[in-house]
DNA sequence: CTTGACACCTAGCAATCCAAGGTGTAGGTT
DNA sequence: AACCTACACCTTGGATTGCTAGGTGTCAAG
């Protein structure tokens, strides 16, 4: 239930789904899904071209395959990929403790 | 330092900053950024489209005031707004606790 | 032979953030 | 007098992004 709405930090997740074991873009989404329990039901149209600019970007290379008569395309991790995982999940880090920040409330006006 | 990246989620933290008092543009920005502890420091052409779209949503209502030769637009929560706030804040939390599980790894490739 | 799961793709829209410009006041410095 | 900085508002236009909506094709089950 739910699946609009990851705005911005798709690239991470696609980036530290791969980098735990290389997949295709039709198993990146059913792990998304799973690992998200069922949070993230990512339409194919929002992942097949995410991928794709993760590749142009130097970040993921890719390599077709054919199992059982349906074609694959297999991402992994590149040397930039596995740099701007790290440097990515850092950066979410930071936002999402900001965000905690920001979300809690103005510590002074009530403080007695 | 850092600026840009808060994809998505400004409304819920401009909500929330409101909701805890009525603020105007730039007071908001200010606190944006305390808060945050100099993570978020938001130029005015992010925030002030971002105030426009809200009241516009039917979440703010403004006032114009005039301190020290100064006109100030000043922003409060109508009761959509609080609605609107409770929601965001709540979907919010499920879209970091997702985060959290898709990042923290496959779970089975691993387990003996 | 149709449906559904698997597996890939693209074009084009809508939204969002931001850079870059603009206006104007008040208070200070030079 | 001229200038700068902080305060305080605004808009236009570009780039990026997520998704809708379409398309292709295979295989297995009904």
């Amino acid at each position: 239930m739910r699946g609009q709405a990851l705005k911005g930090h798709l690239d991470l997740l696609l980036l530290a789904i791969i980098a735990d074991s290389p997949k295709h873009g039709y198993a990146v989404i059913e792990e998304l899904r799973t690992r998200s329990e069922e949070s993230f039901d990512l339409p194919e149209g929002t992942v097949y071209p995410a991928l794709h600019r993760l590749q142009k970007a130097g970040f993921l290379t890719s390599e077709w395959s054919e199992v059982q008569g349906r074609r694959r395309r297999t991402y992994l991790l590149t040397k930039h990929g596995h740099a701007a995982l790290s440097e990515q999940r850092q950066s979410w880090d930071e936002f999402s403790s900001a965000m905690g920040r920001v979300l809690k409330g103005a510590p002074w006006p009530s403080t007695p």
